[in-house]
DNA sequence: AGCACGCCGACT
DNA sequence: GTCGGCGTGCTC
């Protein structure tokens, strides 16, 4: 084979081809990496597709430079899922692979300029910004964007191409890090004084250089060389030896007189405990029949819903069935929303796997994710956890992959491209494994209860709950009432206010959800009304307290708060909406003896942040925990007896059609957090209108209720899981631009879909993010009758014609299927 | 995406 | 004039 295909992790569509040398023909085979030189400089890894001999017309290709691996790192069943997903989602093969592999896996090259130490620039006739440049360069090497920066230009190409045609500067390619094995440096004594008589004197003559005496004293205590001369071989990580005693320096001296040995060590940066196994689950009765159904509806099905109320026991379940898949010689993946894989869940899971298993995480680093990828390669880890990209890890015999949380919006990726949700694409990675999926929740989506209901999926409710658990009460509280009694305590009501106190006094612990960072949700003049926006997207911007700024949610744009309006010199500025930040400072004041803590992105950003917060609540360190979504997943903990849900009103009332089911799922999973262990849980949700209908069937908590209530407005408007939506967003600096090639677009569309199958264009609520403006279009694919691949391909190719033309060149296009 | 080329307005 | 911004095309 000459010739390879080549996936590169560019937004680009289809492969490369390029020239396998003749002594890489041997080497080289799908699923490797290979290096390669793309355009005029650049270097990159790429993926290799297929081999073949046709050798292509149109050009010559270029040779690639390296191969990488001597096996695969990518497998045939990924290079299938890869091509499905980039067809499904309407994306690259390139945009794939970039989301599935971790960094350290994708090197590329940047570019760098060096300054060139030959020549004496005092010799040159130079400018300012020349010299200003080569004095930056003096210390280090720079980037292309260092070099923007220094000389306050946004393309620098033609000043650096100057200077390099007079040999001052040098323009080098560098292939950035990438994996680096974890060593650790282990040092033991030299085989010379192993006898006795040797050691001693050795020690003797170490008399008169104490620290080195000392640091061999240290080491035997450790390793006990003359009790068993054989521990001497593995010797001692040298980190552990060092001391505020021992110094690096005396192991380096006795290394250098050949009395010490040190070596380097490729170590694991996973924990590796062999004990694995040991805990053990015990069903109950319920628990152990609904398993058996489950086992029974695979038969039948390839997907299956386990519905299960909050606190049935849902884990345990998957335990046993994780357990008897690995007995099989099956792997096994275990997706979770990103907020609900916390500690708690993967302690759990040690308990009774050990370190068997695999866990991917965002807030594992890189290297970690690349030691995660190569165990399961290597088939060395049968069972991973994870989060969303975890379904782009190399199995090659998954037996069953668990979707829990079905229901979370966080399974859909957003941005960039590929737009996937994790358990569609988990049920297509089941179809070409013959693997089966699981999908666990408390509150399905609709799409996939009435996937239930239509016999394509199984389903097993699980209605009683496990062991002690039980229901909390729902309560409104009334926000207007109260405001026209003046009973409010900022966006407190006495209600909440008098149940949180209670709590306090009965020494319980509280939850409230906001689902709103920040301070303010905006500031307004009282005056002459002007609300600060974001100057490069269509938003207010959002008060943050802690540091007293203006911050854009979309673009992360922020300005200093200001005293004085801006616009009139007013002083009567005034917060509008309310986010958890404000709810802390108000808690603060109602509640001066108890210890409030706020748990958002704001304050979980670090890695240990989140875990941090969980394990000070679980310590009973805090009183009441304020926060976002962040709340309202896996903390169970006994002495939650309150939760308060604010701002009710304003998720149901979202315009979007999923508002019902989102508020819906937040609902009954915060008041989850509720009394699990104690009858006397209580929720409290605050709201202008108790009487709602969403409200009352959140009170039911009665899913199948709300879900016939929910499908037939689903029905009557031809939303999912009637029909597929593909949103198009057009994007462009210049409105009218955007809005016309949105029109151009559609008037298609409407030629080739009918008018009755698509929404817009309309700008979306949205209408600018980062000086681009926005205009959408939503379609409305049956799921019947019409072939729905085709449609994508028709869309693509009106991108492709719009883009030729000049009016729409530089309009950004981008699709969305399956949008949540 | 990232880079080169070429066009065009606005300065010395 | 020439410098720097920006649109356009191309990458096996």
């Amino acid at each position: 084979m000459t010739y390879a295909e080549i996936i590169l992790p560019l937004p680009l569509p289809g492969t490369f081809t390029y020239l396998v040398p003749p002594e890489d023909r041997g080497k080289v085979a799908a699923g490797s990496r290979v290096v390669v030189s793309f355009g005029k400089k650049k270097i990159y890894t790429g993926i290799v597709l297929k081999l073949h001999d046709q050798s292509p017309e149109e050009y010559r290709p270029k040779e690639l430079l390296e191969v990488l691996d001597d096996k695969p790192i990518v497998n045939e069943l990924q290079l299938k899922f890869f091509q499905w997903m980039s067809r499904y989602y309407m994306c690259s093969l390139g945009e794939v692979i970039n989301a599935a592999l971790p960094a350290a896996l994708k090197l590329s090259s940047e570019s760098f300029v060096g300054i060139n130490p030959e020549i004496n620039p005092d010799d040159e006739d130079l400018d300012n910004r020349e010299w200003e440049l080569l004095r930056a360069l003096k210390t280090n090497d720079l980037t292309m964007k260092d070099v923007s920066e220094v000389l306050g230009l946004k393309q620098p190409q033609r000043i650096l191409k100057q200077l390099s045609e007079k040999g001052l500067i040098d323009l080098f390619e560098k292939v950035k890090d990438k994996y680096q094995p974890k060593k650790v440096k282990r040092i033991r004594i030299a085989d010379d004084f192993l006898e006795e008589d040797m050691l001693e004197a050795l020690i003797n003559e170490l008399e008169s250089r104490p620290k080195q005496q000392d640091m061999i004293l240290a080491y035997l205590r450790d390793i006990p060389v003359l009790d068993n001369p054989n521990s001497n071989a593995r010797g001692i990580e040298k980190s552990t030896l060092l001391s505020s005693d021992i110094s690096p320096s005396s192991v380096k001296t006795l290394v250098k007189n050949n009395v010490l040995i040190e070596w380097e060590e490729v170590v694991s940066r996973l924990p590796a405990d062999t004990s694995g196994m040991q805990g053990t689950v015990q069903l109950s009765q319920v628990q152990e029949s609904c398993k058996r159904s489950i086992v029974q509806s695979f038969e039948k099905h390839n997907t299956t819903l386990l519905h299960g109320i909050t606190g049935s026991g849902k884990t345990e379940i998957f335990i046993e069935l994780i357990k008897e898949q690995i007995a099989s010689g099956k792997q096994v993946l275990y997706l979770l929303p990103e907020i609900a894989l916390t500690t708690q869940i993967i302690a759990r899971l040690h308990k009774i796997f050990g370190d068997s298993f695999g866990v991917y995480h965002s807030r594992y680093s890189d290297n970690e994710r690349v030691e995660v990828w190569q165990k399961v390669l290597k088939k060395e880890y049968q069972f991973v956890v994870g989060v969303r990209s975890a379904v782009f890890l190399p199995f090659s015999d998954l037996g069953l992959i668990i979707v829990d949380e079905e229901h979370e919006p966080s399974y859909k990726q957003f941005e960039p491209a590929p737009r996937y949700h994790a358990r569609d694409s988990a049920i297509y990675l089941s179809t070409i494994h013959d693997a089966h999926v699981l999908l666990g929740t408390a509150t399905p989506s609709l799409e996939t209860y009435q996937n239930a209901l239509d016999d394509k999926y199984g389903i097993v409710e699980l209605t009683s709950r496990y062991g002690e658990a039980y229901n909390p009460a729902m309560e409104f509280a009334n926000v207007n009432r109260e405001r026209k009694q003046r009973k409010l305590k900022g966006n407190f009501t006495s209600v909440l206010v008098e149940a949180i106190q209670e709590s306090l006094d009965r020494k319980e612990q509280v939850i409230l959800f906001q689902n709103r960072r920040g301070y303010a949700s905006y500031i307004t003049c009282d005056n002459c009304s002007t609300i600060p926006k974001c100057p490069n997207c269509a938003v207010s911007l959002t008060y943050h307290q802690y540091n007293n700024k203006l911050v854009c949610h979309y673009c992360g744009y922020n300005q200093s708060m200001y005293s004085d309006c801006l616009q009139c010199g007013s002083t009567e500025l005034r917060n509008v909406g309310f986010g958890t930040e404000e709810l802390e400072e108000e808690l603060k004041l109602l509640f001066p003896q108890a210890i409030v803590q706020r748990m958002d992105l704001d304050t979980t950003r670090s890695k240990y942040g989140y875990q941090r917060i969980i394990e000070e609540f679980e310590e009973g360190n805090i009183d009441i925990l304020v926060g976002t979504q962040m709340v309202s997943k896996g903390l169970d903990f006994d002495r939650v007896n309150l939760v308060g849900i604010f701002d009710t009103d304003r998720m149901i009332h979202f315009p979007d059609f999923r508002s019902h089911e989102r508020a819906y799922h937040l609902i009954t999973q915060v008041s989850g957090r509720a009394g699990r262990k104690s009858k006397n849980g209580k929720v409290i949700v605050q709201t202008n209108d108790p009487d709602q209908e969403l409200l009352q069937r959140a009170k039911k908590d009665n899913y199948r209720a709300f879900f016939q209530w929910e499908i037939m407005e689903r029905e009557r408007f031809h939303y999912p899981p009637f029909t597929r939506i593909i949103n198009i967003t057009f994007k462009h600096r210049e409105k009218h631009v955007s809005f016309q090639a949105a029109n151009f677009f559609a008037s298609d569309i409407r030629k080739n879909l009918g008018n009755q199958r698509m929404i817009g264009p309309v700008e979306p609520l949205i209408g600018k993010i980062r000086n681009l403006y926005l205009h959408e279009i939503t379609l409305k694919i049956e799921k019947q009758g019409i072939n729905l691949p085709a449609v994508k391909e028709y869309l693509k190719s009106v991108e492709v014609m719009m883009k030729q033309m000049p009016a729409f060149k530089s309009v950004g296009v981008v699709f969305d299927v399956d949008p949540i």
